[in-house]
DNA sequence: GCGCGAATAGTTTTT
DNA sequence: CTATTCGCGC
């Protein structure tokens, strides 16, 4: 961070030629709100928006976005993530299972695990950068079906312009590779390099950072070999031991940090002393080459006569161990040496263990509000398995067929699962304040086992006419600023309208209709596949709550971690807990084989040991998080602490020992992280001056909205001009003729259909065509105004940033017009008045920007206006220095109301709640 | 009581 | 995949 700043005030570096690649998007989150402060204090004006400065995967993004006409990628491609790919190569199956002597490779077994298998080797095979020719051409069977297997995976992704995580960076790549312009262009604008945790790079992002540096090979790495914890996903700890020998003699300079400011000296000698306990009763090995040569040293003795590493144990007995944690706690609490429950950690191997979560129960029964996210408690949630109770009850039929057995294929978990949450919503329904709801689903139920032709809702429509009514409206009815354990019902219900409209999108559900599918009506036959298939497998997947960045370690919270998801912090009391555990191996015969032929370089730490190493760097790592207190702590039985732990353990003495006084200490608070959060105009500004509730609702809480094809009309319009103004900046103008605009817009449509999950109908369709075909014959074949389209623009203030892309800027010289487009389906002049304020509003702002960041002068400001009806009015606004001043000051305002989470008032005028999914809960109702 | 093989119980990490 | 337990033979 230091570096960057010295980079840019010291020695001029321009921010947009510094490129910062982290792992996490929190890391890159405190890096941006760092480098804006620092800048910000010495009053540089620099543009942080060009600089180049994210995940490995949101840069390569980045480079794919800008250059996506030379990649296999049309635009409006999906995303996946895990669950969303190992769902898609589950849909897919038979295409794997047909693929010739396939069987070798996958188990026998059902296609959800069968997907699972696929996704591990597809993924693994991309991030070392193998093809699928070259394992094709393999004389071993298993391995030449490994081949097919990963073509016809990459055929999908193609045909159906899908991406998953591992793609993203090999599309870079190839990007990089194949297109020589691009790379110079961005060797040429990239000077300088810099890579935060490098010993947790792969292959291919090592390969990325050597193809951006060039010949300059200007590259910063920063990393620590003892903290490398993702070898599962290809990472190596070679790449920064190996880092110097890339370079010249003397041309890589090694700086080693071995103070330590972070943690006690007891404890930093504690975890020295763990790295060199390599020799025990069940394990030897030795480190040899395979760790820089550097002892930590803590940058001060310990002034304490208490030790400040100790266990906490219960023995034999997990109630106890519950016990002695909790009056652990609660005497650090009366003992007023703790200031805020979030200054303690427990670390886990996993959080999503029967054992951890058993303890986060007992902790919140005993009035200790745990932050654990990860632990897969979404299903178990009170409000969720109403919310699925009440659904199912809506579907009798489906209620019938669980109750009858007919579903033989499903787990008796699951069974348990589904039959628990109709129970629980029938019990809450025959409460008697309660009937006004159960009086409803029963006339959903109705509706639904007589329907005759179709609904005009789906799942998700009906889950917010659902919310209409207690306890969710309440639940909606939460303010914002009560805390993290407080607003979890409302962003579990979120989610759960995310995952539910994910699944209409997936399968095309826009309706409940009575047609036959399969034998039987379309709404039973979607039911059962949303809850026995879909809503089954994210529930045996898990889900993960919702994670707050904003803040380090939530207020008022004991924070439950992964190991892996620690690092990079610190926190003044750690418990670590999982000492059962012990060294696993974790590669497959077929893998190694496969790295041995076909990596692109021979194996570094030796095979047998690397489960060693793993497992020491994990603890090293989790060890080294504490400030001024570490716990080790578990439940002692005859396999914990395992083997591996024992000879430290050991040596340590109990919290229950006079050595320890907790009088002693005095605790560290938590870091304040306060990262800057981003606001674009379209999607924050306006949509909270139009309306605080769906703010809170579409934005904060992130509900998925039940779409209206309103919308499609603007984005088709929009997409359609923009692909006209890239043939003019490629200078091929001659190619804007009416037959390739038809083109354009088809595939835009056709692409839009798809995400968008709605069409439009024939005479729209129509409409917006013209009204590209339009705005192309005002030009008159005259594009040589067109300069630059899409600039993005942002302004960074002391605790936000503002971003915006400008769709076009047109001129010569030092000054320019800028160009924006709005297009609606029938324009209503009443509510257009409104809304021409707000777009002359943006366009201030972007003009304002404009100008600091191109250094020319805005002259003039033009917004297209089209609409289904006819015409495209041009609306030109002068722009004045003034008006850019209100403009930013109201502006401020508002982004200001977001921060305080402001969002009790409702807008003004009742028109705009017309396309809500709140409107019940709205006060113009 | 010891050595040995077989059976059995518990069982992740992430962009 | 590892550690523990069980059963069996000696």
């Amino acid at each position: 961070m230091q570096r960057a700043i010295y980079l840019i005030e010291e020695c001029n570096v321009r921010p947009e030629s510094i490129f910062i690649a982290t792992f996490t998007e929190k890391a890159a989150k405190e890096l941006v709100t760092r480098i804006t402060n620092e800048l910000a204090n010495r009053n540089i004006t620099a543009n942080i928006n060009e600089m180049y400065i994210g995940t490995f995967h949101s840069l390569c993004l980045r480079m794919l976005k800008e250059h996506l006409e030379y990649t296999r990628l049309r635009r409006n491609y999906r995303l996946m993530d895990s669950f969303d790919q190992q769902y898609m190569v589950f849909q897919n199956i038979h295409r794997f299972r047909s693929i010739p002597e396939i069987e070798i490779v996958l188990p026998n077994g059902g296609a959800w695990k069968q997907a699972e298998t696929i996704c591990n080797f597809v993924n693994n095979l991309s991030e070392e950068l193998v093809s699928p020719e070259e394992l094709m051409s393999d004389h071993d069977p298993s391995i030449a079906s490994l081949g097919r297997m990963l073509q016809e995976y990459r055929t999908i992704l193609t045909e159906a312009n899908l991406m998953d995580f591992s793609s993203i960076q090999i599309e870079a790549y190839r990007l990089l590779c194949d297109n020589e312009g691009i790379l110079n262009e961005l060797r040429s604008a990239i000077t300088h390099i810099m890579v935060d945790e490098y010993q947790d790079t792969n292959y291919i992002q090592e390969q990325l950072v050597f193809l951006l540096a060039g010949e300059r090979k200007n590259i910063c790495v920063v990393g620590d070999d003892d903290q490398g914890l993702y070898r599962f996903r290809g990472a190596t700890i070679r790449n920064i031991l190996e880092f110097p020998q890339k370079f010249a003699n003397g041309e890589c300079r090694i700086i080693p940090l071995v103070i330590n400011y972070r943690s006690n000296s007891d404890i930093v000698d504690f975890y020295n002393r763990w790295m060199d306990t390599t020799d025990g009763a069940k394990f030897k090995f030795r480190w040899e080459n395979f760790r820089y040569e550097k002892r930590i040293e803590p940058h001060e003795k310990s002034a304490l006569h208490s030790p400040a590493v100790v266990k906490l144990a219960g023995v034999n007995d997990e109630d106890e161990w519950h016990e002695k944690i909790l009056q652990f706690i609660n005497n650090l609490k009366t003992s007023g040496k703790l200031m805020d429950y979030n200054q303690i950690a427990f670390l886990f191997n996993s959080v999503k263990h029967p054992r951890v979560t058993a303890l986060a129960r007992f902790l919140e029964e005993n009035h200790i509000n745990v932050y654990s996210p990860r632990s897969d408690m979404f299903f178990q949630r009170d409000e969720i398995r109403l919310a699925l109770g009440c659904l199912m009850l809506m579907f009798p039929f489906y209620v019938q067929g669980l109750e009858n057995g007919e579903y033989t294929f499903l787990q008796p978990e699951h069974l348990t699962y589904y039959r628990n949450c109709i129970m629980l919503a029938n019990e809450y329904l025959m409460q008697p304040e309660h009937t006004d709801l159960l009086k409803w689903i029963r006339r959903r139920g109705k509706d639904h086992v007589s329907l005759t032709d179709a609904t005009d809702y789906a799942y998700c429509g009906l889950m917010y006419q659902m919310f209409e009514f207690q306890p969710f409206a309440g639940i909606l009815d939460t303010d914002m600023d009560v805390g993290v354990v407080d607003i979890r019902p409302a962003r579990n219900l979120a989610k759960l309208t995310q995952i539910i409209g994910k699944f209409e999108y997936l399968h095309r559900v826009d309706v409940l209709s009575a047609d036959k599918y399969r034998g039987k009506r379309g709404i039973d036959a979607n039911t059962e596949l949303l809850f026995n298939l879909y809503l089954r497998l994210l529930y045996d997947g898990g889900i993960t709550e919702y994670e707050d960045d904003s803040e380090y370690a939530p207020s008022g919270c004991v924070s439950f971690l992964t190991i892996h998801q620690s690092k990079g912090m610190e926190f003044p009391i750690v418990f670590v807990d999982s000492l059962t555990n012990v060294p696993r191996k974790t590669t497959n015969d077929l893998m190694m084989t496969i790295e041995d032929r076909y990596f692109k370089r021979p194996a570094f730490e030796p095979y047998e040991v690397t489960k060693f190493f793993d497992f020491w760097r994990l603890y090293y790592t989790a060890f080294s998080r504490a400030q001024d207190l570490l716990i080790l702590t578990c439940n002692e039985d005859k396999r914990t602490p395992s083997a591996y732990f024992k000879e430290v353990y050991d040596e340590l003495q109990s919290v229950d020992s006079e050595a320890f006084d907790i009088r002693e200490f005095n605790f560290k608070s938590v870091k304040a992280v306060n990262v800057k959060s981003t606001y674009s105009f379209t999607s924050h500004i306006t949509v909270y001056e139009t309306c605080a509730l769906q703010y809170k609702f579409y934005r904060e809480l992130e509900f998925m909205p039940v779409r209206a094809n309103a919308m499609l009309f603007g984005t088709l319009v929009h997409e359609t001009i923009e692909d006209v103004h890239r043939a003019a900046l490629r200078h091929e103008e001659q190619t804007i003729t009416e037959e390739n605009v038809n083109r354009w817009f088809a595939s835009n449509y056709v692409s839009l259909t798809k995400t968008e999950h709605t069409y439009l109908a024939g005479p729209q369709r129509e409409a917006a065509l013209k009204q590209v075909l339009r705005y192309v014959e005002r030009q008159h074949g005259d594009w040589s105004a067109i300069q630059q389209a899409e600039v993005d623009v942002s302004l960074v203030k002391p605790d936000y940033i503002i971003e915006g892309k400008v769709d076009l800027i047109r001129g010569e010289g030092d000054t320019v017009e800028i160009v924006d487009f709005k297009a609606e389906r029938k324009p209503d002049m009443e509510k257009m008045r409104d809304r021409l304020e707000r777009y002359r509003r943006q366009l201030h702002i972007y003009a304002h920007l404009v100008e600091e960041r191109t250094g020319r002068k805005v002259s003039k400001m033009h917004l297209y206006y089209t609409g289904e009806d006819g015409g495209v009015p041009t609306i030109t606004y002068p722009y004045t220095k003034s008006a850019v001043e209100g403009t930013l000051a109201s502006f401020d305002d508002t982004v200001h109301k977001i921060m305080k989470k402001d969002f009790r008032h409702c807008a003004d005028d009742p028109k705009v709640c017309a396309g809500c999914d709140f409107r019940f809960y709205c006060r113009n109702k």
